[in-house]
DNA sequence: CTTGACCCTGTAGTCGCTACAGGGTTTAGC
DNA sequence: GCTAAACCCTGTAGCGACTACAGGGTCAAG
């Protein structure tokens, strides 16, 4: 039950090159090696990576998944570490979407502008100063 | 009325670095300079960077930025194109904010977990493959 | 005239990948 | 058994939008 990097990439949908990338910033432990030098990877391997996946498509930086690897391998352990940095993480993707929908408000103001020539585009004049 | 990098990064609130970045990628055109080498910069020059700071500060790419310079170099031209961009961009903006709701609908389904250990954490168990 | 604040160039770092180049190895078909 | 394709390896460089030096030169105040 051991995989090449390229099966490995196929069953978990991360790329190569990224998995190379993860084992290099120490994201992944170093994979095990043939004689010739192929990486191979067990089912652990293949969890490890899904979680990170996982982690990744809910926003969490490497460094944050990272943590929650470290976390997550020891069970018994109080999780109120991880739930602070789930929570902390929620407060981030807030922020960006508070600032995004300000951004959001401020085009639709701006958009839409029926204006023939830049001299009097409401765009242009807000990006040179005019309220 | 002529200034140094440092009085118009002060004027600005663009940093130094910031400004030889955006003369080295062509963003601005490149600064007279005095006879020991020092760049100098105008009235003109100021308010160009201005208009890419505000570009910036509405979320816009320094690509699109360069776009919305060179367009609003024209004032006679139809602002068609200005307002299609501008449009274009608000639509990015909007994707950006669907996708981190998405993302904090998640994570509010997972955070405020108060089981005691990690072997049971909601959110451990979500990055573990659970449901 | 010295000191400190400023300016210069060039290079490298950030984050999370992605894309080569230039090799070696394995596998499938004939 | 041989060849060609498909795979694997390392190392390096690129993206965007900066930021942070190092190692120098210049200018202004006291
Ligand atoms: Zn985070
Ligand atoms: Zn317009
Ligand atoms: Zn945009
Ligand atoms: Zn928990």
């Amino acid at each position: 039950m051991t995989l090449t990097i390229g099966k490995l990439s196929k069953t978990t949908g991360v790329n190569v090159e990224t998995i190379r990338y993860y084992e290099r910033i120490g994201l992944l432990t170093p994979a095990v090696r043939t004689e010739s030098g192929y990486r191979t990877f067990g089912e652990r391997e293949a969890e490890r990576l899904r979680f990170v996946k996982r982690g990744r498509e809910l926003g969490f930086s490497l460094e944050e998944i990272r943590t929650l690897v470290e976390l997550a391998d020891q069970p018994g352990q109080p999780c109120a570490e991880v739930d602070r940095l789930a929570e902390g993480h929620l407060a981030e993707v807030r922020q960006r979407i508070a600032d995004l929908r300000r951004l959001e408000a401020e085009l639709e103001r701006l958009v839409g502008c029926t204006e023939s020539s830049v001299r009097e585009c409401r765009i242009v004049e807000a990006l040179s100063g005019g309220r």
